[in-house]
DNA sequence: ATGAAAGCGCTAACAG
DNA sequence: CTGTTAGCGCTTTCAT
């Protein structure tokens, strides 16, 4: 491999000058940079970025925390991580870790050995040891859609209330009080956000809390065609159902008909988040659209702000109501 | 940040004692491997790895170039290599190219300045330039999913042909003699193969290609929606509906409804991947399963194989016609 | 404008 | 068994 030895011999010239014709060019004079230029070429020279990170002590390599990759929704914040990374400069190194909280300590650790310059969290969790990062000290990490309460870093998210709270609203504007909710995993604050929405639309509309609506689910079709499947069973059946995603929604809706049902007439679903699939599903789904690819692109440029010393306030992402065929008018 | 030297220091010994008693425990007295143990606890001691891999000219990343993330079959793939890579040691460095060339290239060159080991690329291309690898040189790269025809490095695929043509026999046993096939990108080998595949069922069964029935897609809900539309448009429309992938299945069906066609009663339709909503789609899809985490786990596996300058054998992984309520019995 | 030389943190001869 | 020493390839003072 030919390294900055080869070509500084080659041009007939020092290391430190080929160094500085590459990083530095006006310091160098025409005639110099020329022959350099030339014999980088004619060596086919390639820096050792290793080399030049251990030296920089950066690596220019991000870390991303996600919970599963194998969700849409995560897919697409994402492509935005990785597209806004490039942009700048940085690799992404990518951990599906399916919220191991071991694993994500481990992941979490290739910042403290250096492997990486910062941490893109996409779930709750501070995967960073007192010991690592001591109190006071800066932590190198953004925490993205699902957030802390008290989160150690900078984050960006959705207002997970407001926007569950306009799902709800839109049911009941349309005639429903009897709304089901299939919520996602159970301690996560995003979950706990979204059923406070739910119940201050229930509030507002004078309409009491009933907890057998309300089911669990884990985020994937499965859940969700499971939990339709208790919802439909209830003595006093909901007339329309909310998920807190889509991946649910659509599996719910598969159970609905399943059961001889039909959505919207006999129940109306909506969902979140707004997937791909969400415009072609029969009917195609009410939900609530996530910016999804700009929170992976803020959380690129947050982290390296934060990376760079300056300070970083938190965001809040807009969302909205996409209003489609799953969901219409009660008619008990 | 504390390094070696401060541990060794701390422990009253040199540094390649300390670098020893962490690497090679066994050859250091007990003693002092203590010593250097409480010295490395105490200090907080991590090791530079961005040293660590400068020295032994190995980062131990693996670069893997996805066409998209946003396709569920290659989030499961990646899924698959992400498993396989941690459990071996290494990071994966994700990059969505989008299946552009340029970005490709780009993004291999991490290879050639080292901040990477090896390439695991998910699309018929070669990365690489004559130049950073000169003919006899061994890529360290494996070509998995969508490979080349004369691929310069081991592979990893299913046999597309027969699979299509599986797929195929399956509709023309049920009665199809009309049969549209909603095609992948136009100079992918895989959309060839599949082709291939699909009039090799159509010869054996003496049905005359026609051309009308083929049409243009790229994978995407979007792109099964609209072929569909042209095909619905025809003057003597198909009875089925061969997709190469369920996510345009899942497009086609939804405009085949939108008509105020059936299916599987009107046209019957097949996908291909068996993604996770194959089985939540209204009606259930057809469709083909590719073993898509197992597509990851070997890709790595042989990836490894290669770096560490063993000889591998290219893989061809098993298919299975997984048949579910989109495809039924053609009554005209 | 250029060169010589130090050193980033670590490992691996080579001595002892 | 342990210490000394020489780099890995690069950037960056400090001289010239």
């Amino acid at each position: 491999m030919t390294n900055i030895r080869k070509v500084a011999e080659l041009a007939g010239v020092s290391v430190a000058t080929v160094s500085r014709a590459l990083k530095s060019p006006d310091i160098v004079s025409p005639t110099t940079r020329e022959k350099v230029l030339k014999a980088v070429d004619q060596a086919g020279y390639k820096p050792n970025l290793m080399a030049v990170q251990f030296r920089s002590q950066r690596t220019y390599n991000l870390v991303v925390l996600v919970p599963t990759i194998a969700n849409t929704f995560f897919a697409r914040v994402i492509s935005g991580i990785q597209e806004a990374a490039q942009e700048r400069g940085y690799g992404v190194l990518l951990c599906n870790t399916l919220g191991n909280e071991a694993m994500e300590t481990q992941y979490a650790s290739l910042v403290s050995t250096r492997q990486a310059d910062g941490v893109i969290q996409l779930r709750a969790f501070n995967p960073f040891s007192e010991k690592a990062f001591p109190d006071g000290a800066v932590l190198p990490m953004i925490n993205a859609c699902e957030v802390l309460d008290d989160a150690p870093c900078p984050t960006v998210k959705l207002d997970n209330r407001a926007a569950a709270r306009e799902a709800t609203e839109h049911l009941i504007s349309l005639g429903h009080r009897r709304i089901g909710m299939i919520k996602g995993p159970r301690r996560s604050p995003l979950t706990r956000d979204r059923q406070q929405g739910y119940q201050d639309a229930l509030s507002a509309a004078d309409i009491a809390l009933d907890e057998c609506l309300l089911c669990p689910g884990d985020f994937t079709p499965r859940s969700g065609y499971q939990s339709a499947e208790t919802l439909i069973a209830l003595a006093e059946r909901p007339t329309a159902i909310f998920c807190e995603s889509d991946e649910m929604a659509i599996g719910a809706i598969s159970r609905i008909k399943e059961a001889g049902l039909r959505v919207p007439e006999d129940i109306s679903v909506a969902g979140f988040d707004d997937i791909a699939f969400a415009s072609y599903s029969d009917p195609p789904l009410t939900t609530i659209a996530q910016p999804a690819e700009a929170f992976g692109r803020e959380a690129v440029a947050m982290l390296i702000e934060v990376l760079e010393g300056r300070q970083v306030d938190n965001l809040v992402l807009p969302y909205t109501l996409v209003s489609r065929a799953s969901t219409a008018t009660c008619r008990p």
